[in-house]
DNA sequence: GCTTGTACTTGAAACGCATCAAAGGGGCCG
DNA sequence: CGGCCCCTTTGATGCGTTTCAAGTACAAGC
C-alpha cells in the first residue's frame, strides 16, 4: 500500500534515480536494454509517477484546464468537446471543472487551475471577465469563451448578434408580425441576441416585438409558465412568433402553448437558440439557430498554443466566429409538418463525418452536432 | 511576470514563511491583525499558490477526479451532477475528464487522477474494470460507476435489470403483442437491460420478442435507420412496441416511423431506456426509465468520502441502486396525447426543489432531472 | 598506448510549499 | 520579581520529481 516512488524503481531495477527520470520523459537517451529493464520494473512495482512532483519540478505539464458555468448545456459540451479534440491532437490533456453556475466556484477552479501549472486555462465565464482582472495578468496563458468584451486579454466568441439576426430572419421570412422574445436578457449572450434581433427588425416597423423576462435560470419550467401566459391572451393580444433565447426556454413554451390547445406552428411559431443537439434529435426537432461552440473550444485551445508556443505575450487577440451560426430547419409541431423544410440533424452529423475525413475545416461545426 | 511566491509574499508582508501558509491553511491560529496584513499583501501581489507544490509538500489536496467516456450523454451527465453536488458539500473539489470513449485514454486519465495525489478517483469505465487491474490496487480510493461485476473493489450500479423489467411491464400493460428491442446489447448495460426485459416476459409466452443490434454507437441516425426498416415491414410483421436501448435510439426510430407515414404511438408505441432530461424536456417527451444517475453519482463520493475517513482499508463495497429507477410516464407521439399520464418532467423538477429543502434522501432522483 | 569522441548514466541541486518542534512574547499568579 | 502557561510566530526539513553538469565506459583514430 505504501506508495512506490521513483527512487524505489530506481533501486529495484540496479540504475540510477535520474535514469529512471530519463526513461520516462526522454527514452530516446537510454539504451533499449536499460529502458526495457526500468519498464519492466515500473510494471512489476505498479509505480505511478507522482504528478505534483513532476510539475513543481518540471515546470508546466502538458495539459488545459477548462471552467464550464454548467455542464447539461448542450453549448458548453459543444465547447468542452471542441476543446477536448484540439487539445488532444496537439497531446494536451484537458480536465474540465464545473462551476456549477456559482461565481465563487468559477474563480475558485480558475485559480485553482493557475495554481495547477496547467499550460493553459479557458473559461466560459458568466459574468464579464473584468470582473475577474487579476486573472487576465496571470502568468498562465488564458482565453476567455463565448464572451464579448472590450478586455485586454484574448477571447473566442460566437457573434450573437448574428444569431439574433438570423433567428429575425426567419421569422420576417415566415410572415411573422407579433414576435415575443423569451429569456433572461440580462446574460451578455443574450442581449447580444436581442441586439441582433431588434437590429434586423429595424427595417420593418410593422412587426411588433416583445421581450419576456423568463426567471434566473432559463429553465423549461420558466418557459412552460411564459407559454401558458401567451396561451391565456385573447387571441389578438397573442404573437404569431416565439423566440426562446435558450432552446429549453423554447421547449418549455411550446409545451404549454400545445397544453392550452394552441397549435404550433399553426397558430403560433416557435424557434430557439442554442443549437441542442438533443433539442432538435428529438422525435420533433425544433428550429434553433446553432452557435459553433465546438469551434470556439477548437479556436481556443489554438489560441492557447499559440501563447504558448510564442513565448513572448503577443498581442492580445479577439476572435469572433460569426459565419458558422446556422440555422437547422425543422418544424417544432405536431401536424402539419413541412417535410421540405425538415432536416434531420443527425443526416447532417452523418454527412459531416465524411466530409472530416476529407477536409477538417469544413467538418468542423457540423461534427459538433454529436 | 515572475511568478509569485510564498517567500515574497512573507517578505512583502514583514512576516515569515510559515505565518503565509498557516494564513493560507490554518487562518484560526493567526491573530486577526496579522491575517488581515497578509491577505492584503497576498492580493496586492497577485499571489496564487502552487497546487502541485502544495499536494506533494501536504499529501493528498481535497479533490476528486471523475473519468467519463463521454460528456454528451446524459446519463453521465447526470453523474457528474451529483457527484459534484456531494463533493462540494463535504468541500472537495472535482476535476472531470472525457475519455472520448477511448480505453486508452481512459486509463491515460485514470493514471493521471491517481499521480496528481486526488483525494479519490471515480470512473464510468467503457469496459469492464478487470480491463485494468492494476488501477484496483492502488493507493488512492477508486470507485467504479454504472458497471456490475465481480470484481473486488467498491462499485456503485444501477439496477439496469430492473430498468428492463420495468419497460417491459410497461409494454405488456400497453397490451403489447410484438416488441422490438433496439441497441447494441454488447454493452454491458445494455445486456442487462435485455436480460430484465426477458425475464419479465417469461411469464407472457404469448408476446413476440425481438432484438435488433443498432451499430456500434447507438446514434439517432442508428434508430432512425431501424425505424425505417420496420417501417417497410409488411403491417403484419411490424411491432406494436418498440424499445429504444437509448432515449437517442428511440428519437431516431420514432423520427423515422413518422416520416414513413407510421401513427406512433397510434400504430407503434416507442419506449426508450436512459432517462436523458433532454429527451423528455422536448416538445413531444418520450416516455422513458430514467436510471438514477444523479444518485450513483452522489453515493460514488460517498464511497470515496467513507474510504477516506476509516483510513482503514475497508472491505470493498457494492451498492446497486435499483428502487430509484423510475418511468416517467409520456406520450411519444403527435395527436392522441393521453393528457393524463402526461408528467411534464420540469414539474417533477420543480417538486423536487422544494423536496430537497426539506429531506435529502427523496430528492435525489428528481434533482438529477434538470 | 594515448587521445578524442560518443553514448549512456549518475547524483546533487532546485522546484514551492506544509509541517512541526522550538522559540518568542505577554499576561497572570504567587 | 520569578515562574508558568498560553498564544503566536519562526524556519529548517522533506515531499518526489526534473534537470544538467559531471562522470564512466568503451570505441575509433593516431
Amino acid at each position: 500500500m505504501a506508495k512506490v516512488k521513483i527512487s524505489d524503481v530506481a533501486r529495484e531495477a540496479g540504475v540510477s534515480l535520474g535514469t529512471v527520470s530519463n526513461a520516462l520523459n526522454h527514452p530516446e537517451k537510454l539504451r533499449p536494454e536499460t529502458l526495457k529493464l526500468i519498464n519492466e520494473t515500473i510494471n512489476r512495482l505498479g509505480y505511478l509517477p507522482n504528478q505534483s512532483a513532476r510539475q513543481l519540478a518540471g515546470g508546466a505539464t502538458k495539459s488545459f484546464g477548462l471552467v464550464l458555468p454548467r455542464l447539461d448545456h448542450g453549448f458548453s459540451l459543444q465547447i468542452a468537446s471542441g476543446a477536448h479534440n484540439e487539445a488532444r491532437k496537439h497531446g494536451y490533456d484537458l480536465l474540465i471543472a464545473n462551476a456549477d453556475n456559482d461565481d465563487i466556484l468559477e474563480d475558485h477552479y480558475l485559480r485553482y487551475f493557475m495554481g495547477t501549472q496547467m499550460s493553459g486555462v479557458m473559461v466560459q465565464p458568466m459574468a464579464s471577465p473584468d470582473w475577474h482582472p487579476a486573472m487576465t495578468k496571470m502568468p498562465v496563458p488564458i482565453v476567455h469563451l463565448d464572451i464579448h468584451c472590450s478586455e485586454p486579454g484574448y477571447y473566442v466568441a460566437a457573434d450573437n448578434e448574428a444569431q439574433g439576426r438570423i433567428i429575425a430572419e426567419l421569422a420576417i421570412a415566415r410572415g411573422a408580425h407579433h414576435i415575443v422574445v423569451v429569456g433572461r436578457a440580462a446574460f451578455m449572450q443574450l442581449t447580444l441576441r436581442v441586439l441582433g434581433i431588434h437590429k434586423a427588425l429595424a427595417l420593418h416597423p410593422d412587426i411588433k416585438i416583445e421581450v419576456i423576462d423568463a426567471g434566473e435560470w432559463n429553465t423549461a419550467a420558466d418557459g412552460y409558465g411564459i407559454g401558458a401566459q401567451i396561451a391565456a391572451r385573447p387571441a389578438d393580444e397573442r404573437p404569431d412568433f416565439v423566440v426562446g433565447l435558450t432552446d429549453v426556454l423554447a421547449s418549455g413554451v411550446i409545451s404549454a402553448l400545445v397544453d392550452k390547445g394552441i397549435s404550433v406552428p399553426g397558430q403560433v411559431r416557435v424557434a430557439g437558440c442554442d443549437g441542442n443537439p438533443l433539442a432538435w434529435s428529438g422525435s420533433v426537432p425544433l428550429t434553433t439557430v446553432a452557435p459553433p461552440g465546438y469551434e470556439i473550444g477548437r479556436k481556443g485551445v489554438q489560441l492557447l498554443m499559440e501563447q504558448i508556443e510564442n513565448k513572448a505575450p503577443a498581442k492580445p487577440k479577439h476572435v469572433h466566429i460569426g459565419s458558422a451560426a446556422r440555422t437547422v430547419t425543422a418544424v417544432t409541431a405536431t401536424e402539419d409538418i413541412n417535410r421540405q423544410e425538415l432536416v434531420r440533424p443527425f443526416l447532417l452529423e452523418r454527412a459531416s463525418t465524411q466530409a472530416s475525413s476529407q477536409t477538417d475545416a469544413t467538418a468542423i461545426n457540423l461534427g459538433a452536432y454529436l
